[in-house]
DNA sequence: CGCCTTTGACCCGCGC
DNA sequence: GCGCGGGTCAAAGGCG
């Protein structure tokens, strides 16, 4: 807690305050009531002690201890002006923040005026560019690979998101409710609905974004299943029971599991056919109504791949340690429902239409019809299997080809179509950068269940957000109020910016620092081991020489469960994605690990 | 005592 | 219709 204190004191003191601000100011916050507690409890500790001692001590003993009582109480005393001055100094720490706090909203709102000019611009040129560019409703007809840039607002599609209106939220966007602050790269294509269409048995308006999302919001179980066993009207899932996506990840990994930061309960264990480790089955226990399950399994081929399969959308609010895995998740059968595809690096790039490939930067995926073999996890590369009842997204992270030596840099390179799987640099409650990609959205700092959305987090090193952003606005819009844009001009910026040497250098050089405190920095640890401590309360039994699985994460060793892809060079950590996607370790802390739990391997029969 | 895991039983869908 | 496999339920037991 101290520590946290001094570290947010001397970012503040930087140029660059920025980095998540808001959160630091919480935890400055946190630091004085712990401060006013253990105030209270040094109080009620030494009564205690100096009544405990009287009734010991015997009367001959009274003259010594009435000097011993007296020294106690300076003792006390200067105990407490010590608190007290520490306190002071939380306060005044807390002051800081805040005023760095409305530096850096007043920043963002400069920024927003300006973007928002632009984009108006933009649309009374041409009209069919939808201004909101956090808009994921894919069955609107974008134009064909439309990246959007956006740093604004989000749309009413992220207010729906009831995270938003926690009262934390709003009390560190000072009230401004709206100010969700994201840097939008938004793919929409119109081929995804088309090979939709074609991989659906059932095609249907439905499979959209939208669909997915409301989907995979309903309970649990599978809505075929509930349907038949509550007599439950929905019809949607009745007409499309095979909507349900899902998304595994595959990750190399011979801890007990990786931590996506959420809660889950253990409801059952299967063997299933064709892979000697059960198959174990979780639900979200975070909400009680929670409709989100997941399950575990160790790879049959390769002991030390561990696969987990999400389905469903978490109704309630998440840890922050749990965003990433959930917008991971959420990004990818998001991305599968809407039939994203067209890419050729997958796999199955040979196939025919039927067959839907992404590259995720990396993340090499295959959307196929029921006609493949039915093999949804065990593909060497990351898939899309679409099984006979739930379409089944795999994100492969745990092939180390030799297309991974591209690095975060890479970022800027965006492939033709949906550029990266999540990359969520606000897992971690102490991050200072959140970045995140969600939906085929960057998005800094404004994911779905990330509270701690400030302009702050825009911060790249001594450059302030605003000058790094503004720099890159005006190379690809020289003068957004009076120049004349060409109609992709969104585009422009987006490539312009993303393309740029120094905007990846300085990206990366920022997510270098993210790495530095996530990895090395005591104060994240520590924060992270204390918002999951209880991950930590249950060791692996000696007894269970090969446990794989966890609910809960643990970020005791970030790298305990670091699969092949990362690797960690003198400027920077990076896991490395087979063709290029490199992620940094904060955006994957469900790679850690969690000394807890049994799970589907750990039957004895495994080593790795 | 409450929470969690374990584990056998049960249900359901699908293929033959 | 039957068997198989996947998924879930729920009682029992363990653990802190």
């Amino acid at each position: 807690m101290e520590t946290s204190l001094h570290k947010s004191e001397s970012n503040c003191d930087e140029e660059s305050c920025g980095e998540e601000i808001v959160l630091q100011v919480g935890a400055g916050k946190r630091v004085q009531d712990d401060d006013e507690k253990n105030l209270k409890n040094l109080n009620c500790s030494n009564e205690g002690q100096a009544m405990t001692k009287v009734g010991r001590s015997s009367p001959h003993e009274s003259e010594s201890r009435s000097s011993s009582s007296a020294t106690r109480k300076q003792r006390d005393i200067d105990k407490l002006e010590s608190a007290k001055a520490e306190m002071d100094e939380v306060v005044e720490e807390n002051q800081r923040l805040k005023m760095c706090l409305d530096r850096i909203l007043k920043d963002y709102r400069t920024l927003e005026m300006r973007y928002r000019d632009v984009i108006q611009q933009e649309a009374r040129r041409d009209p069919h560019i939808v201004p909101n560019t956090h808009d994921h409703d894919h069955h609107k007809e974008e134009s064909d690979e439309l990246i959007d840039l956006s740093l604004g607002i989000s749309s009413s599609d992220r207010l729906k998101d009831d995270h938003r209106k926690t009262p934390r939220n709003e009390n560190l966007e000072g009230g401004d409710k709206e100010g969700t602050l994201t840097l939008g790269l938004d793919c929409k294509f119109e081929e995804s609905k088309k090979l939709l269409v074609e991989a659906s048995p059932n095609p249907s308006p439905e499979n959209s974004l939208e669909e997915v999302k409301e989907d995979a919001g309903d309970t649990w179980p599978p809505k075929a299943m509930k349907n038949v066993r509550d007599g439950g009207d929905d019809e949607i899932s009745q007409q499309n029971p095979a909507k349900r996506a899902r998304v595994s990840v595959k990750i190399r990994c011979d801890t007990p599991t990786m931590s996506d930061g959420c809660q889950w309960r253990k409801y059952g264990q299967k063997i299933a056919k064709g892979n000697p480790c059960p198959r174990a089955y979780y639900r979200c226990t975070v909400a009680p109504s929670c409709p989100v399950r997941k399950q575990v399994q160790r790879c049959a081929e390769d002991m030390s791949i561990l696969i987990t399969t999400y389905e469903g959308t978490h109704n309630h609010s998440l840890p922050i340690s749990a965003t990433a895995m959930a917008s991971t998740t959420s990004a990818a059968a998001a991305m599968l429902m809407s039939g994203s595809s067209t890419s050729t690096t997958g796999p199955s790039s040979s196939s025919t239409t039927s067959v839907a490939t992404t590259n995720l930067n990396g993340l090499n995926f295959y959307l196929s019809d029921n006609s493949r073999p039915k093999v949804p996890f065990y593909l060497p590369n990351s898939s899309i299997s679409s099984s006979s009842s739930y379409p089944t997204i795999t994100l492969d992270l745990t092939s180390s080809s030799s297309s991974s030596s591209s690095h975060l840099t890479r970022l800027g390179n965006f492939p033709p179509r949906y550029s990266a799987t999540n990359l969520n640099f606000s897992s971690l409650e102490s991050n200072p950068l959140p970045i995140s990609w969600s939906n085929g959205v960057l998005t800094y700092g404004s994911q779905p269940f990330n509270k701690n959305l400030t302009p702050a987090s825009l911060s790249f090193g001594p450059q302030s957000h605003e000058t790094l952003y503004q720099s890159y606005l005006q190379k690809a819009i020289p003068n957004p109020s009076q120049q004349s844009l060409p109609p992709d001009t969104i585009a422009a910026a987006t490539k312009a910016i993303t393309s740029d040497p120094s905007f990846q250098s300085a990206l990366a050089a920022a997510l270098t620092s993210i790495i530095g405190s996530g990895s090395s920095n005591p104060t994240t640890l520590g924060n992270q081991n204390a918002v999951e401590k209880s991950s930590q309360l249950n060791p692996i039994k000696p007894s269970e020489p090969f446990p794989i699985l966890s609910s809960f994460p643990s970020t005791s060793n970030p790298t305990k469960c670091a699969p092949s892809f990362l690797s960690k060079s003198s400027s920077s950590t990076t896991i490395s994605q087979p063709s290029g996607l490199t992620f940094l370790s904060p955006s994957f802390p469900f790679l850690n690990s969690k000394n807890k739990s049994n799970s589907p391997g750990d039957n004895g029969d495994h080593v790795v």
